[in-house]
DNA sequence: TTGTAGGCGTTATCAA
DNA sequence: TTGATAACGCCTACAA
């Protein structure tokens, strides 16, 4: 492979001019610039990136840690960040934790060791502290998504209690009393763990609705077939109506509910969190998670981070609100009684 | 960030002590490894792989370029590879050219930039073969999945010949003979564009079936929304089954179907290209894709590559063979007749 | 405006 | 087994 070297001496100039050319550096005359250019191309050449990284120091590399990529959530999350940081000229590098707090740690410190110059993840857990700070004095930008693990660094999160508190009330106000909430432990983030059923409490508090919390919220473990669990609570507790804290849950669900001979909303409502494309296709209400929005806010606080010396030092925390989509998944038992 | 000089000049060592230290190098003794190990981790120092990459001319980087990352099909075989490379020591930076031969021009000349040890990638296109060849020879090595460009390199391949044939058969043996295939005009590439029309077109030349192709062969050009070309063809050639030849076009056929009141299978019958994790869930009949067998062999094929000297020059070829996952949405004619 | 030279952090070669 | 030193390819003072 031609370096600068072979360059310049093609060009019978110094290496510096070869360097100016390829940087858009003023100081250098237009003709040298082609000079430059005519003998580069000749020789196939292109300024090697990682010399180029290991002398500034920036590697224009954005690291990106999910924990599940073909999760449609996060995938689409992944193309968002993808296309956002291409435009801001940076590239991205992907890894997935499969929600294992340990594979997170290594990828962090493989982000780390690669001098990433920012790093966007989900945390699963808060136990790498002693590494984070090791990455933010290493002046590597932070930005955590969707689960706030750290206080100390920028953060992008769905408001997940007003999800659940949305789509109880609507199901409230459809007559139902008796709803399965069916969530993840998610992540030993023990906020993360709350946001959903501290809606849903909420909004049978604020209608003086007594509530069963052991028999009417389910936690799941991380990616199991969860049908034999959902097929028993719904056998014991009898629910009118479900809500699905994620698309798999959901997904579950729904394979539950044919299994079990149910029809949507006939004999059961279903509410799903993320509205994911095959949503419409069997008309499932849904709450939106705004995933853009996620990945641009994510992409440009931490790009913001990295160029900007003087953004504020107390991290940024947003807060993005979910949407009630309405579809046609629930029954509204005032009416449906009249009849 | 602390550096092998720091670590040595803690350690009391040479900076060559260090390297050897953190390369599991055999020809250091376990004290002086402990020492340094132990004057690393005081320090909070790992290596900087940059450098190591710029010494070594190898990044450890695989490069995956993709049309889409957040169709389903890409994201699943975009999973597979990145868990495969990671098994393999590798790890992957990932972009996508909205199916843009431009862009894909741009990513290939990045990654060559980057000195990516290979490259993962579908082409839209046979106009590159200059980079391609300066790719080569660069010593990068390349994969092209999913599409064959280039005869001149490792080629990953579904049979989507096979997939329409067996699609069509199978709906000609329940009764179906005019039947809508609709398929991409999907790239440039001359090979590509046929491989679904020629198994269907087959499939009825053996069962000796006349078929107008410019009736029931529909091209769709990329990612627009194919809803209303998809009811003009169906009020025009009233079809009794149609093949949607992507999950994108799948899924605006449902949209139709339910928009039209056409109910699956009772007044027509669909067969999908990808079985995606929908299509149980709406009882569709698919081709599956062995998603995981393509992301796997691509990134094993792309490995050996790189690692094995002793690999044959001649370009390797993979196909995969298609399935056909029997669910509910094709209509038996015959049987229905009879009733 | 152009060229020279030193250094970014590693690793490999060679000598000790 | 260990240490000194010269690359890897680029950028950036500084000098010309």
């Amino acid at each position: 492979m031609a370096t600068s070297k072979d360059v310049a001496k093609l060009a019978n100039v110094s290496v510096s001019t070869v360097s100016r050319a390829f940087r858009n550096d003023c100081y250098i005359s237009e003709e040298m610039k082609n000079k430059v250019l005519a003998a580069a191309k000749e020789l196939g050449y292109t300024p090697n990136l990682v010399a180029r990284s290991l002398k500034n120091s920036k590697s224009k590399i954005i690291g990106l840690i999910t924990s599940d990529i073909d999760n449609d959530f996060y995938s689409v999350v992944t193309r968002v960040i993808e296309s956002e940081l291409k435009r801001l000229g940076y590239r991205l590098l992907i890894s997935t934790t499969n929600e294992s707090s340990e594979e997170e740690l290594e990828n962090l410190n493989l982000l780390s060791s690669s001098r990433a110059d920012g790093i966007i993840f989900t945390p699963n857990s808060a136990r790498h502290h002693l590494t984070i700070d090791k990455i933010k004095k290493q002046n590597i930008a932070l930005v955590q998504m969707y689960r706030r693990a750290y206080k100390d660094i920028d953060t992008v999160l769905v408001d997940d209690k007003k999800g659940t508190y949305i789509a109880t009330n609507y199901l409230i106000q459809n007559g139902h009393t008796n709803i399965l909430l069916l969530t993840t432990v998610g992540s030993e983030i023990e906020d993360a763990k709350n946001y959903k059923p501290s809606g849903y409490k909420q909004a049978f508090k604020e209608k003086n609705l007594s509530l069963d919390e052991n028999k009417n919220i389910l936690y799941f473990p991380y990616q199991t077939d969860l049908r034999m669990m959902i097929t028993q609570q719904i056998e014991k507790i009898k629910p009118t109506a479900i809500i699905a804290g994620t698309n798999t849950i959901g997904r579950d669900v729904i394979k539950v509910c044919k299994e079990m001979k149910l029809s949507i909303p006939e004999d059961i409502s279903v509410i799903m969190f993320d509205d994911v494309e095959w949503a419409s296709l069997l008309d499932i209400t849904t709450i939106s998670q705004p995933i853009k929005d996620i990945g641009l806010i994510a992409s440009r606080t931490l790009i913001n981070r990295i160029e900007d010396q003087n953004v504020s030092n107390t991290p940024i925390l947003s807060t993005l609100e979910p949407d009630l989509i309405l579809r046609n998944s629930v029954k509204n038992l005032f009416t449906s009684k009249k009849n």
